[in-house]
DNA sequence: TCAATTAGTCAAAAAAACATGACTACCATG
DNA sequence: CATGGTAGTCATGTTTTTTTGACTAATTGA
């Protein structure tokens, strides 16, 4: 009915995706599985709370998918579902245009 | 060679995506070029500064481009670069993505 | 010349995001 | 049973974003 002032679709995600660390965070997940502390480790500057909140908003929105590993030491890894393999696409095309700025 | 805390390329473009109005804007932009007043009357709850401010980041990431209308009424408007039509594709891809979700 | 429309700016307040440090709880090793 | 690693939560404080409302300034039409 009205296209121009309902929320855009795209800005949930776009929110999600644009938080602090998200990008980060989905790079990695995309070579492999995450893991909290691991990443409280890789990303220097980051903090336990911004971690855990980006963790669980990017499961909310099925991006990342949470599970429990029942292994050696027990522990959590954090996978890109299927949505989250389709946005990569979208990053490369970011990214491509990025590079364009220098 | 440091593929996990050096900030995201893409992260400044998905800030810029990201803010408030900013998705609503680029998707009117794909329409007809945009006008600030314009915009303050169709986006509801949208305030001056705001739309001031993510115009003036859009114009300042080659995502719209701002030219005065020499016509008529004399105005400003803003249109898509070519950066910002070649992320019309990235939108198309997080809305379909956004439907699933229901 | 008065009033409206154009496109904003500015200072200040409110709200949202992010950071800090302390704390919890479970499991494993020595 | 103390140490360290796992994965967090909680209260608080700082910083960034967004909102509010007043104000500016040029152009247009009656």
């Amino acid at each position: 009915m009205n296209t121009s002032s309902e929320p855009c679709p795209a800005q949930k995600l776009l929110k999600i995706l644009s938080g602090k660390w998200k990008p980060q965070i989905f790079k990695m997940a995309t070579h492999k599985p995450v893991r909290f502390n691991q990443l409280l480790r890789d990303l220097e500057g980051a903090n336990k709370q911004t971690l855990a909140t980006a963790l669980r908003e990017m499961v909310e929105e099925d991006i990342l998918i949470k599970e429990t590993v029942q292994e050696k030491p027990l522990h959590i890894e954090y996978t890109l579902s299927e949505k989250g393999k389709s946005l990569i696409g979208v990053f490369v095309t970011l990214e491509k245009l990025s590079e364009g700025d220098a």
